[in-house]
DNA sequence: TATGAATGAGCGTTCATTCAT
DNA sequence: AATGAATGAACGCTCATTCAT
């Protein structure tokens, strides 16, 4: 009979797989502090130096990693891009309730799970360079810009379908929902960081009367006054 | 004999107001270019010999007009911050009749004298180099988009105060107006220019939606559906 | 009747003529002084900034004559490569006496024209970077090589022709030719500069056995001996 | 029971002895792979990673056998330079016919035991690089091109005593008895594998041209006419 | 002994800024 | 006022060398 353990899967046995597990975080580690840096600075304004003093290597570790500044930049907009958009697609996909209820729960969890985040700061760093990078900004638009919409017009449409919503231009109105999003996290990252604190309102505050406003703009008839 | 003289009040008199006029015209000329290309391909990416060929002078000469390349930069937001504005906040005031049809008034307004002009292009270059330029990000901040969202709030307000919304909290409700057309002017700017056309929709049709919308949202009773 | 001269051709009256004249001045420093450093230490030994130093210009300066170190290279070959071997070609062309004296001459001036000159160092300089560099190899091979070896072997056939020299195969006498020159300039540039003085022999004797060695070599008669 | 052992000699039986063989031969397989890499791309422009992956090792164990690049040139340039001049000095001091059936000889068999071989890419080599390794030209020259000039003025010398050639200045005969040699092989490596095929004589015809043309040119009689 | 990850000095190139004409 | 040649600080990237495993 066996009574020892497997041996834990975050010790590994040999050191070729602890290096390649090294390698993996400092890979990690990089795109971290570039994403923040990019985020905070932009593009040109950020030292590849910067970047590796802040994931804590030196500069030509750096280029171990990433053959190029550039390529740096591509693999940021990669790795953070799509991700969190997935999960938003499946959790829509297996609601089952009321559509105005699902818009607020969109809405909501959109904060939770991307908004509220660090990569948050790729909406904004991807407006300011699109035009250096046009291959970068295509991807976006097509992998994340693109299927977001779809996401929401979908929702929309399946208000208007089961009677609840009116039969408005469901594309435009996905374009109207994710509007102020957009504009959230942009604004967080960019005029945000200058201006005094309370400027802006309360994001989660702001959030539920986006999704309360957008409910009623969509809805057959106007619900009771709150 | 030379009777009339058309020209007469461009044609100052002296040659010390010909030259003060022609220096006007030249640093027009540099603004106009740099904006432009500031817009197109960010601050950092913009050499100052290219804002000069493109203004028609040569290097040396864009150094006359202005010291330096940040200071370029700031005249160049500066020039073009805040001028719609004014316009806007007097058709405002001016207006007597529903608030409803005040709110499609100025969105429609907010696209002819702003968003579908080059000047918008601003909109996008300040979310990109605000961390770079943060006085200049609270100068924007405080001269165009507090005053943007106050104008838009008071809106709100002569609504509830008049009795044609509900009593929302107008302060939320200006963002929330105000963050479609700013997205709308950072899209246009940023990913629009990568992407195969017809991936947006028409801008017109989708600000006239939006402010239907808003109206729905903010009316006492549901309007009869469209 | 005029009475005053043209003006000097060597100080150009409009600023932009000077101007252009100055630059034309400054592209022969950086050529000369990159030849030189090339041939002293290599192509990838060789500083940009040491041959600017060395034109008398800074490091900048260098980038607004010569878009990049490989361009500055490619001129050093170009400028230096064919200029005296066009003319010895004209200077065989005219040569009416006995064949036998031709060589001689042609050997002479060789010395006098380009293997006892600066630009003599080139022919180690693309030895050494023909790898490197294997368009320029090219180059080099077809324009200077092989009208070299033509011009010569052109010699050894007029020899042949007007019964002075045997009939040998003149493609390799002509390769027999060139070598002790090609040779001489070799060493003159790589082991000559770090050998004591001495241990090679005068260029000029060397020549004149050579040239007196290869006539021998071709003519019917053995000379008397000298 | 083992009766013979075939690789006795190669396999020493003590484990240190193994290793230090072991030794040997990783030094040998680097030293070859080096010399074939700065003779094709010149010292600078060879990476030490190259070297070692060519030799089968990691860039790391590079430098337990040599502490430094220049080091492994050293070793390389010392490892190769000398081998066949030895047999050379040995055959020409054995030989006991006449003069001028010995340059040809001599010629010939430099060919096969250097000129053919692939070490004679280390002329080229040190042609390159003798101003960046100023000890390692003297080094070459003293032992390498002193002795091999001094045979052949030996030859020469052998000639005039025997009265088979004429009593000219042997040193410089010499030189223009090596020249021709030097050159080949400088070619081989540099311009020739950027020409295309057929641009250089075949090297065997053209030696042995050489060795006639040297022969006449030394001679007391002009042979017969071929 | 052998590896390959990590380092950092060094170089080519760019570009905002200055200056002589 | 206008030019364009000249500058030099700064940055991306390379690669010989070191070191922990």
């Amino acid at each position: 009979m066996q009574t020892h353990s497997y041996p834990a899967a975050r010790a590994p046995a040999t050191p070729a797989a602890r290096r390649s597990q090294r390698k993996q975080v400092r890979a990690g580690e990089l795109l971290d502090a570039a994403l923040a840096l990019f985020v905070e600075k932009g593009y040109a304004a950020t030292r590849v130096e910067e970047v590796a003093a802040q994931a804590g290597v030196s500069k030509g570790t750096l280029f171990l990693y990433f053959p190029s500044k550039e390529a740096l930049f591509k693999a940021v907009v990669h790795e953070n891009a799509g991700r969190p958009l997935a999960d938003a697609q499946r959790q829509v996909a297996e609601y089952a309730g009321p559509t105005a209820e699902l818009v607020h729960e969109f809405i909501r969890r959109w904060w939770t799970q991307y908004g509220g985040t660090p990569a948050a700061g790729l909406t904004k760093l991807i407006i300011g360079e699109a035009a250096n990078f046009p291959d970068l900004a295509r991807y976006y638009q097509g992998e994340v810009v693109q299927p977001s919409h779809d996401l929401v017009r979908g929702i929309v449409q399946r208000g208007i379908d089961r009677g609840e919503f009116r039969p408005v231009d469901a594309k435009a109105a996905a374009h109207l929902i994710v509007a102020p999003l957009a504009q959230l996290v942009t604004w967080r990252f960019s005029l945000a960081p200058c201006c005094p604190p309370g400027t802006l309102p309360d994001p989660q505050a702001l959030l539920a009367q986006h999704a309360d406003m957008v409910v009623r703009g969509l809805s057959l008839h106007a619900p009771e006054t709150a």
